[in-house]
DNA sequence: CTTGCAAGTGCAAATCATTTGCAACAAGGT
DNA sequence: ACCTTGTTGCAAATGATTTGCACTTGCAAG
């Protein structure tokens, strides 16, 4: 896929290991069961954002046994303790990525159905100071530009 | 619900007569039928967005006997035809509003739960931007901001 | 104004995604 | 090793939306 990857940015894998989403699990008092270890392992080796049947479908690769129930408990819990976020694009099913340590939007490239992250401190500024002016205050925002690849 | 509506923006009702969801649907080669009218007639009065289950509610309570299964499916005609837009924001339900003449992004109240549409020129022009700096061209986008009215 | 037929409708059953009750199980502290 | 309590599997329950089928009904053509 790729293509000149588009200087986006990249999701920050430096630094120390205890920042996985396991450590951060068990950091929440999470019982670090087989199944949520290797539930947490495919959700952060993933680049896209998956639904909880893809999901289901890489863990029984890896395990197989794991109720899909389990999968959408945990994808809830999860959510609860703020570890991971979810999303409902306009193809109705729910997908999921790994906690954002910071916040971003996505591009949704129509044509491959890609998912792709993107800031802009302008937009946010932007969104700030209209809701003000609506007389609303921020909770959180969701913006989703559905796009297509520019061929030159 | 009602509330004082919020002066956010006034969806245009100016104009000719034969531009009402009826006469468009009319158009676009659709039989008007009894409980399409109905739900048409409703659709259009609607100034929030409607889900289908008050959509139902409100169409029986002016005609009786309307199948739910009717509404659904008239609503899927509907949308192909481009005749309303339907939304999915973070609670789940599908919900519709009559097809926007501009385009516009949507306020939602967390704690009301009130859908309230504006515009904004500037995040639309940022958005573009932005788009092309990532070497993407917009096909279309979805702005939601969450928020809660600031008491003062 | 009848007629023909495809589009539309009602109803119940089917599908899809997601949740839940419950009994068996196992993580992690003591 | 032992308890307590969170977690899991399984199957049945939900809730939203769709669909098969037989039965109407718009509406264009005669």
């Amino acid at each position: 896929m790729g293509g000149p990857a588009p200087d986006v940015y990249d999701r920050d894998m430096t630094g120390s290991q205890d920042d996985t989403l396991l450590e951060r699990s068990r950091r929440s008092g999470l019982r670090i069961t087989g199944q949520r270890r290797v539930i947490l392992e495919v959700l952060e080796g993933a680049t896209d954002h998956p639904d909880v049947e893809e999901l289901h479908r890489k863990v029984s690769a890896i395990e197989p046994g794991v109720n899909i129930a389990t999968v959408y408990r945990t994808m809830n819990t999860l959510a609860e303790h703020g570890l991971i976020e979810r999303h409902t694009f306009e193809d109705g099913r729910t997908r999921f990525e790994p906690a954002p340590t910071d916040h971003h939007d996505h591009f949704i490239d129509v044509d491959t159905g890609d998912v792709i992250e993107f800031v802009s401190d302008e937009i946010e500024r932007l969104q700030e100071d209209i809701a003000r002016k609506h007389g609303f205050e921020i909770v959180s925002h969701k913006l989703e530009l559905y796009v297509r690849r520019i061929k030159d």
